[in-house]
DNA sequence: CCTACCGATCGGTAGG
DNA sequence: CCTACCGATCGGTAGG
């Protein structure tokens, strides 16, 4: 409980971060602050759904006080979903440089689209079926950034196939069903039931090789 | 171009029915009329960001005018969302009915959740993506016909690991990989396209029974 | 099937 | 960081 300047007292809702907390810290991370309380509720009810003085609520604030930290409703999504699609074009690329072989490059590829799936379920969650939800031209800027992701693991799979260890009539193809496997696990998956991201990861990895048909 | 009563003209929007048309025949056709606009709009900018008026103006109407036909806008969308899972059960329970072979089980249930999710991407994209719209009862409903729907597929898993002829270690993970491939085809598919929805089920098929490891 | 309108909600601003 | 409030939007109803 806190106790407000007018002397009203206030519970804090469940799970709620408590911003007498956040308020010691610095700005960036108050902002910070109010952008994981806006993630949740997005994954939980949708953008639309969730109002300013819903996030507000859940860090105990009124909702015109956010301003003091967010430029708008709408930036807040943007900063959500292309910090995401950063992360994982930034894993990619890491693994990129560090082999040649395309059968370990998709292994890595697919353990980091699993993983960072898996690890916050909530961001790939929000960015995948919010995608509509933005306006431009931030939109235009986001699907940019997913195509690069989608490309770069279709560039993988192409150079597998040329390389004769993949044996695929469409990579294309190939390379949808493989993120799409990735993409959906924010749907279901939950830390702390019976499998951890890794078991997840190491499966799908599995199934990765399979349908590729890769040789060794 | 319609003359309304007024005598204000007002032009069709690109790609609407005209309900000139539509108005000629019964109320169930008329009924569905809605609904498929509906539909369009609901896939095209989600739900809650297509209005009533908006639904009303892609058919040459006023938005209050729809009630005549509906109910109400979130009824609007339980019935498509509730007709598209029933439509996949009703698939699944044909091809259960019809072999008794894994294999060939498997090899049906894909190509029906693939075409059916290719033949109408709008369908799949909206009962996917909105669910979390849909208030209760009607989410409860809705959500316990898609988890039918993906029982459905992991009982032919487990059966053909029993049987011998698929090589999974989980059964529920494998599941879970080929509905989403299947779901995933509606965010990109599009009729017209170099790929036809066969084309692209006959492929989905061979993954599938990849990713099972399926013997023969 | 239309116009007029109600009540509610919402993002964001003013001002302290 | 708060209260008060503006302007816009929206689902749905009344009444013809």
């Amino acid at each position: 409980m806190t106790r407000t300047g007018e002397g009203r007292v206030r519970t804090l809702p469940r799970g709620a971060v408590a911003w007498a907390t956040v308020r010691a810290m610095s700005e960036p991370t108050r902002k910070e602050a109010v952008r994981d309380a806006a993630l949740t509720l997005f994954a939980e009810r949708g953008y639309h759904r969730t109002s300013i003085n819903d996030i507000g609520a859940s860090l105990n604030l009124r909702g015109p006080s956010l301003y003091n930290h967010i430029d708008s409703k709408h930036q807040l999504l943007v900063d959500i979903v292309t910090d995401f699609l950063h992360l994982g074009i930034a894993g990619q690329e890491r693994i990129l440089a560090s082999t040649d072989d395309p059968v370990e490059q998709l292994r890595q590829m697919v353990d980091v689209h699993v993983s960072y799936n898996a690890a916050d379920p909530r961001q790939s969650y929000v960015a995948t079926r919010e995608m509509s939800s933005l306006g431009e031209p931030d939109r235009t800027r986001v699907v940019a950034l997913r195509d690069e992701y989608e490309h770069n693991l279709l560039e993988v799979l192409e150079r597998g196939v040329a390389a004769g260890v993949f044996d695929l009539d469409n990579p294309q193809l190939a390379a949808y069903a493989i993120l799409a496997m990735g993409i959906h696990v924010s749907a279901w998956f939950k830390a702390g039931g019976p499998l951890s991201g890794a078991d997840v990861s190491r499966e799908y990895q599995e199934f990765a090789l399979r349908l590729v048909r890769a040789r060794g």
